[in-house]
RNA sequence: GGUGGCGUGGCCGAGAGGCGAGGCAACGGCCUGCAAAGCCGUGUACGCGGGUUCAAAUCCCGCCGCCACCUCCA
């Protein structure tokens, strides 16, 4: 059974072969350090970090590389309203990103490249493409010269023809041709800049991916992700750099669709961000993972309070079957297989919506299980339950979720445990002389303190409500 | 003007010619002192109008509504 992917370049899904048998090489384009991440970011994130794990699972050594764009008109321009340096302000963001990637459980990639440590890299491209012809400088600017590169237009489906021309193009540059896009900047008075042989300038937005997939992936690797956005135009540039000068680049090209709020796509310049550091105080990350998560990479999440609540509902039916099978049948670990029906799922382009159908059904099938008391049942379906969760990054007996159980937090638990069973005590003691009364006030003063008391066949059990 | 996407039951959200993914909510039942949780059961949904077909949410044609990209964007 092959993986198969949706390429946006063919608008097809078509079965994963990768260069390097058992081996992939996966390019995303991370974040632009300009501001704090948002739930669209970090959307991203999660679907990509649920495609590595599953490539992972399937057995493929993953090169994961995900970049830093850490210089950028809108970097510079934030940077210079806030009265900071560049560096200052990308350095901050980036800790917001890293935050949230690890908030959420997305695994670190292989290696987070940031723009401004490629410098040379990028001058040897522009080199290169000056040299072959697809590239020239004007004006202390080095741009690429769209009409030499025939396969311009490729990706999006469109004809330079047929394009509206830039209508920010500023009149006092020296681009041939309108359509022509800009590798390298001439630095304004004031700029940060690097010496090279058309002056001194920095990176423009779209260079630094062509040289750094390069660098740590080869001429040619299998995967190129990043959002429905970056199709056009900076996907489509970077294809023209990188094949311009002769690479044979991505072999499959992934996009995510994006988070919208009010039937807007949430964006940074729009002002309708919701950030995943205010949502993380508010809700679990495993929550916000299991929101984002879920529903279909290709597929557009209208954010809703409603929705991420519901959420909430559903993720803990899957704990609360956690719990309660650990109780009958003690510590488990995961399958070694997840189950080959949700393993299809995830084989037909990541159709993570399907695998968690099959995760539920085996809640399910648990509960009835553990209704009759099946441990042997109740102990398989615990095992599949957890693999399943293991390969969504949402398991929360594994890392990194295991781990915020600290062990402050572990004592305190035990100190409350005991507190509890005093309490539970009493209760019990009212309950056998039929005083129900009695019992019911000890439970609903527990509830009051958000302690949600349940009687089961094996006694009554305490959760934080 | 060019390119792409979306519209599914009370709600979220999959699917892509035939058997109603899954979850949330609701209702009935089992269990319970009462609850909670859990389990069992209950639904005749696919924007509108045509067409193809034995069979259409799914394919074709035409509409309607919404969104995005066309050099800032995950």
């Amino acid at each position: 059974m092959s993986i198969r992917l949706y390429d946006t370049a063919t608008r097809s899904v078509r079965d994963f072969v990768p260069i390097r048998p058992g081996k992939v090489s996966l390019y995303l384009c991370g974040a632009t350090v300009q501001a704090a991440p948002h739930i669209g970011h970090i959307r991203s994130g999660v679907n990509f970090d649920i495609l590595s794990r599953w490539l992972a699972y399937r057995g493929f050594e993953v090169t994961f590389v995900r970049n830093v764009t850490d210089i950028d008109d809108k970097v510079l321009s934030k940077a210079a309203e806030q009265g900071v340096e560049f560096w200052r302000l990308a350095q901050a963001n980036e800790r917001a990103f890293t935050a949230a990637y690890d908030g959420l459980g997305c695994r670190p990639p292989t290696i987070e490249p940031r723009a401004t440590g490629h410098i040379p890299e990028m001058v040897e491209l522009m080199q290169d493409l000056i040299y072959r012809g697809h590239a020239y400088a004007a004006g202390g600017d080095v741009y690429f010269d769209v009409r030499s590169f025939p396969g311009y237009g490729a990706l999006s489906n469109q004809r330079v023809a047929d394009m509206w021309s830039a209508d920010d193009a500023d009149p006092k540059n020296a681009k041939r041709d309108p359509q022509d896009f800009t590798l390298w900047k001439g630095a304004k008075s004031g700029e940060p800049y690097w010496n090279t042989p058309w002056g001194p300038g920095r990176p423009g937005w779209h260079l630094e991916c062509s040289a750094m997939a390069r660098k740590y992936l080869g001429e040619r690797f299998d995967i190129h992700g990043g959002g429905i956005d970056l199709i056009f135009p900076h996907h489509e540039n970077e294809i023209a750099q990188s094949k311009a000068r002769g690479d044979a680049f991505a072999q499959y090209w992934m996009h995510n669709a994006w988070v919208t709020m009010a039937n807007e796509k949430m964006s940074k310049s729009l002002g309708n961000s919701v950030l995943v550091a205010d949502m993380m105080r508010r809700y679990r990350p495993i929550v916000l993972r299991y929101y984002l998560g879920t529903p279909h990479y290709r597929s557009m999440i209208e954010y809703s309070e409603a929705a991420l609540e519901e959420a909430a509902v559903a993720f803990s039916r899957i704990e609360q079957f956690l719990t309660r099978a650990f109780e009958l049948v003690g510590a488990t670990e995961p399958a070694v297989a997840v189950p080959d029906e949700f393993a299809a799922c995830l084989d037909d382009d990541l159709a993570v919506p399907g695998a968690v159908a099959v995760l539920h059904q085996s809640v399910r099938a648990g509960n009835t299980a553990l209704a009759a008391g099946d441990k042997e049942g109740a102990k398989a379906r615990l095992g599949d339950v957890r693999a399943m969760l293991g390969v969504l990054g949402m398991d929360p007996l594994a890392e990194p979720w295991s781990a915020a159980a600290d062990r402050d937090a572990a004592n305190l638990r035990e100190v409350v445990d005991n507190l509890v069973v005093v309490a539970l005590e009493q209760r019990q003691a009212a309950r056998a002389r039929k005083d129900y009364a009695a019992a019911d006030e000890i439970r609903s003063r527990l509830a009051a303190i958000g302690i949600v008391v349940e009687d089961t066949p094996g006694g009554p059990r305490w959760t934080l409500g």
